[in-house]
DNA sequence: TATGAATGAGAATTCATTCAT
DNA sequence: TATGAATGAATTCTCATTCAT
């Protein structure tokens, strides 16, 4: 479905018209993440996003079909994206709590550069993931972060620096929630507050605390004292 | 279209137009929440929200203006109600410990049963507070809560259960944080891992994991140890 | 038909609830003058017209009717208003060729503090007269001046001021015309020209023109010769 | 709604859509010209003027944006009508008395045969010219009589025809006014007057005293100078 | 491949007018 | 008289999509 796939599989002989195919769609692609990470599905336009790509509506659908599927391969490419990132992440090559730290700063930072991330995938969960279930590439695209911070915990634990019975899923889930609710809903935040919380100052005091809400929770439970964890369920 | 066709919960004989002027406005409001809420502003179709409110368009014109000030309507009486059960809630009633636990529950809760709260604002950030940013009511319309859970930090605090440092503002936002990711991108986090994290079951874990990430990341550094936090911002 | 005569002839009593029914019938009247001025008949608008006579549109319905009536009874309000006018001027009062500077200037005047006229009769061209030839009322309004004219021209002849020959209905739709045009397409013809004709200094200048040229033509021919005109029209 | 039915001025065989844009654009304009010059900005209806171009309306915005800016393309197309069929006129030709005889008899004929002339400028000077001060094309426009009348008057002067002091500008605003007035109030003038004023008779006179206003205007002041309306009417 | 032109269905919004009290 | 509420029928404008070349 993708068709981020499709120039690789298709080496059929351009014909003489084609200025550059590929880089039409690419245009297309890009300037449609733009437009439906600004204005949601139902509010981006195809005239803008032909326009933006500097080409016309007519390709839009010669190479995508419709809105929607133009949307879902937006999507594909976003998420390929951030898998791509996470690949490039050495979570093990630190000490368990250092690897934990980086994925915390991997996951604030990416947002932080790639905003349509947020606002795509909420668009998307507007939609209750309709086009992504109809996606295996993204099925597939599992994160590879997952298995990995598996791994650092259990070395953590190993070595008495984490707590035991962590899942690893839950806590992913829980780090990219400290940065995805800060970071996506900054706007509404910010007004209901009445503070900036998009200054500087305000991005390095959140990050400082997210830092220590995950580690401190990961913290192994005081050896001679009363268990923490115990009191909290009786 | 007449409300006369509606059931018994009106005894009085009514006339063949309604001539509750408040009750047609609420109605409106109702099924705009929901056609908002479930469409974001752009896809969400007037005409429906007519039709739902049993009245028609011309009313919500009458009523509202247009279809952006009635988005506003909606979103300042959805704060507006949050805003409500949250000052039913006493977190001070209890030890400190279980007060944290009520407030993680109470937003858990609040969200699972009141969908719509997470999507409108994230269809008003999608449109970066556009709409709340003229809104006074809802700038004056702070949680109390901050400022309650301020107080029962330092409760717990000088009984020696929570860490100190903790800044309250920062701990609200994490808790509603962990709750919102999950619960509000559930269809895109199930499609993408392919677990159906809806689930009775996947819910209670789910919660009994973001309570173990605060009240872990609360529980004081043990008593003849280096600070946590010094040892964590080095 | 008009309503500007009801209240003369509605002696009944008022019931309680009554403010002042001919005020209000008058400001309804005045605030309609205003609004089908300034937009025409299909510009105005209802909830104007009611909003900017501080009652509300049923008060409309209910003296005039609809719409249209309502810009009839404008249009007869507004005729009756500058026939009342005319009525003051005293043409014959003074010599000829001054009684003609009168009305030319009355008739400057008139349209320069009567702006609505202008444009309420260009509405009613608009609709071909469709209102007025309803009105009985208007076309007994004949303007007093046609005939007082007729006794100015024949006057001036008399006295060998004025040329004869001259049709006065002719005449007076000539001076009409000269200031009508002017001001009444003002906008344009300063867009067109490039040049403010609203000026003090334009003004002053277009009245002196527009009297010469009145003036200048009534002059008879030179005494000596044959009138031209007088074989011209046998 | 397809051209495809209009009559056989297209010999060659057409498809079933019509591709000729710049016929649709025209076709477009002067239904617009008609819908226009009969209703006024605010009474015009785009639907009708879709229909009556055998478009639909979606095209209409397509080539004009939208409706205002539509009324501005049909008053710049008005305009330049009258400014090429004014160009056309050769009034250094003729003997001076005569050249302004020409201009009176053409604009008496073109706002004859282009009523849409009087009622479109009369629309645009309700919106106070609103569109015409947009528009650079018309200010562009200007008319080439002025300058031409200017020197008609004075070779005139020379020849001892005309008076002296004569603004040309004024003299054309005052020949255009003329004919504009009894042209554009014909229907109001009609019925107040209770004369049918459009008559062939009716018309006959209005020009003959419209020619004889300007030109009896026009004669120098000397008594002792050759007659002017001698030598002008032969 | 590429593109301007075309379109039907539908979107928000407006309007004059009437109802019920 | 007076008034807020109600309404159906337009009205302008928009949109995704397709046609013809």
């Amino acid at each position: 479905m993708s068709v981020a796939a499709l120039p690789a599989e298709s080496p059929r002989p351009r014909p003489r018209a084609s200025r550059d195919a590929g880089r039409n769609q690419a245009s297309i692609l890009a300037a449609a993440t733009q437009e439906f990470s600004r204005y949601g599905l139902g509010g981006a336009r195809v005239d803008r996003i032909a326009t933006r790509a500097r080409t016309n509506k007519r390709m839009l659908y010669y190479y995508f079909g419709n809105k929607e599927t133009l949307f879902l391969a937006v999507l594909e490419a976003t998420y390929a994206r951030i898998r791509a990132a996470e690949k490039e992440l050495s979570l093990l090559d630190a000490a368990p709590v250092e690897g934990v730290r980086r994925l915390i700063e991997f996951t604030w930072n990416y947002y932080l550069a790639h905003p349509e991330f947020l606002t795509l995938l909420n668009s998307e969960n507007l939609h209750r993931a309709r086009h992504l279930k109809r996606s295996r590439e993204v099925r597939a695209m599992n994160s590879p972060l997952i298995e990995t911070l598996a791994e650092v915990l259990a070395r953590g634990r190993r070595r008495g620096e984490f707590r035991s019975g962590v899942d690893a899923l839950q806590l992913y889930i829980s780090i990219a929630a400290l940065s995805y609710f800060y970071l996506g809903n900054n706007h509404t935040l910010s007004a209901v507050f009445g503070r900036d919380l998009a200054s500087a100052e305000a991005r390095r005091e959140r990050l400082a605390h997210m830092t220590e809400v995950i580690l401190g929770y990961l913290r192994p439970a005081r050896p001679a004292s009363i268990d923490a964890r115990r009191s909290a369920r009786p």
